[in-house]
DNA sequence: GATGAATGAGTTTTCATTCAT
DNA sequence: TATGAATGAAAACTCATTCAT
């Protein structure tokens, strides 16, 4: 990839730092500005508002996230790989990219206006695969998105805690664990 | 309880309702008071600043909480009707007292510093639970903190989608459902 | 002195000890209930305002160094010697009511509105002095209110520096030391 | 000098007029911003708060102070010619520069945080000149640093009294009448 | 006399956004 | 494109004073 000609990438990166640690109401312009070693002023060459910046920001990496996940379930056997392929995934992501994933996480669950929240794609993909699952057989039936919820909420709190180091367990162990918890959820 | 003398309370209902609707940050010391129906200057008489009056409902709630969990659980009479109790108390707690319940989330989540965020209350009551039904035999052995993480997360992750309205399930059935599923997440 | 039936010297000796540190217009209210040990309401009952209080301080102090001057002066036998208990007097007060001529000074100088400092009853002391002196012909001639104004400033500013511990003298040596500059400057 | 790009000095020279006048404390950040012509904002562009400006102002004017009363020294050619040229210095910097020296004194007696008031250039400046003038034998011995204050004390409070109009002599009778006199305080 | 909660006008400070260079 | 000083509206917070108890 080239030298990038503008600065957006700066603005991009250092905003997402920092909305991620502090949350996007606290910070300030100023303060990505700075991080950026860029002028408040090219913010706005780039984009409309703060806000803007950070809806910008959330679709981009929820994008990225998407496409992450997509990797990971590319080479899976059948819908039980899968699933165990998207757990993986989410956990390895959220370890990888604890940037990113701490973005979303946050402005998805209070910080961005409604519109934006809609298209939870990571939801989305569990959502087929436990669709497939139940076509099959395999998984047994109750209401997709009540399943995904819990499934993803299995995932995210122990994230969630995990991050916050209240978990003594050793990480590969986790992942196993929530892995199963997850299957012992949805299958018959 | 007699009508109270000062409007701390008044204070602290009306910043609760809005903390709870914005966010703390987002929310206006102007816009507590005027929902109060006092004067900005009377919400310092009460509360260091506005992070204090935060700090100061996010406590306090959550103590609610935990005291509300508590009744749900006092007419147990094994260790798996504990746990039943506590999702069920849960859902109710989310459903009958949805500002108090917001609150608690969000500020949990992101906007309080580290140390009120520590002590998590009903998580304890939780990996309480999870702990005698291991020693009773009767659930499996795995790390205490991640279990309580997972079934939280489970329940948490269904409530907030369930308030987006995007679980299209009966809310009964939900709870139901949810039970089973972390009676199924911590059994053997 | 029996024990006072109000609150009134409670309210001036908090006052006094903090106007002094901080000044008039850095000292609030509230902190001088709190070291009073009263409520702020209270102060209103004895003075009129803020301003009414510091006013009412300096003026009772400076009669008070005005007469803790004329017992100095009281067993003198001439103007030389009038002179030396005056200087003598002034360092003494400063140094035995530190509080009080501290705020003193700084009201004097800054805060107090402008009739309030027209009275400096001690210069006006010193200006007798000085006037006798030239009458009797041991003091040179020259302006009286420019050799008050010097002769006091020499004291002030010594004892300002004393304060600030930027003189490295003994205190009786300064005394004696000041004095004898003092008649130097105004002898023939 | 050209025509400065930013309202830096603008804000300067209105808050140094405000600070004279009324003190620090008593003058708002509204009445600077008035005055100045510019948008209260500005001000925390250049400062990071009144109390940065205040001192920033009290730095930048004791220096001027200083280099004015150095440029008095130059063309004295002994140590009784310097103190007379200090004096005269003193005077006339407090005559031209009203606003500058009303400010400096203020500030320094009671407005500013102690570690800026250490360092009072001029004090220092004439305590050298009665060390060079005990050296060389014209000037009695005595504590140097109380000397200065001696000095400095006579040359204030004559100025004080000066400004106040409670001095009835003409001008430059006073310098010299306070000149002869200083002298008379440190010579054998 | 004493209280202290409440006031409200005022203070300092913040910050997203604009605009001349 | 990029800058960064300037803006101004709004934020958090302060405090002398009042008043019902």
């Amino acid at each position: 990839m080239a030298r990038p000609l503008t600065k957006k990438t700066d603005v991009i990166d250092a905003a997402l730092a920092l909305f991620m640690r502090k949350g996007i109401k606290a910070t300030t312009t100023r303060a990505i500005a700075l991080r950026a070693g860029i002028s408040e002023g090219t913010i706005y060459r780039h984009f409309h508002s703060k806000e803007d910046l950070a809806e910008s920001i959330f679709e981009h990496n929820l994008d990225y996230f998407w496409k992450y996940l997509k990797g990971y379930l590319k080479n899976t056997k059948n819908t039980e790989e899968m699933l165990q392929a998207f757990v993986a995934g989410f956990f390895e992501f959220s370890r990888r990219e604890q940037r990113r994933y701490g973005f979303i996480i946050s402005a998805h669950q209070t910080e961005l206006k409604r519109h934006s929240r809609e298209k939870m794609k990571p939801k989305q993909m569990l959502t087929k695969i436990l669709r497939l699952g139940q076509k099959e057989g395999i998984f047994r039936k109750m209401d997709l998105s009540l399943a995904s919820a819990m499934v993803i909420g299995t995932i995210m709190q122990t994230i969630f805690y995990l991050k916050n180091g209240r978990i003594a367990v050793n990480y590969d162990d986790v992942i196993k664990e929530v892995t199963q918890t997850c299957l012992k959820m949805v299958k018959k």
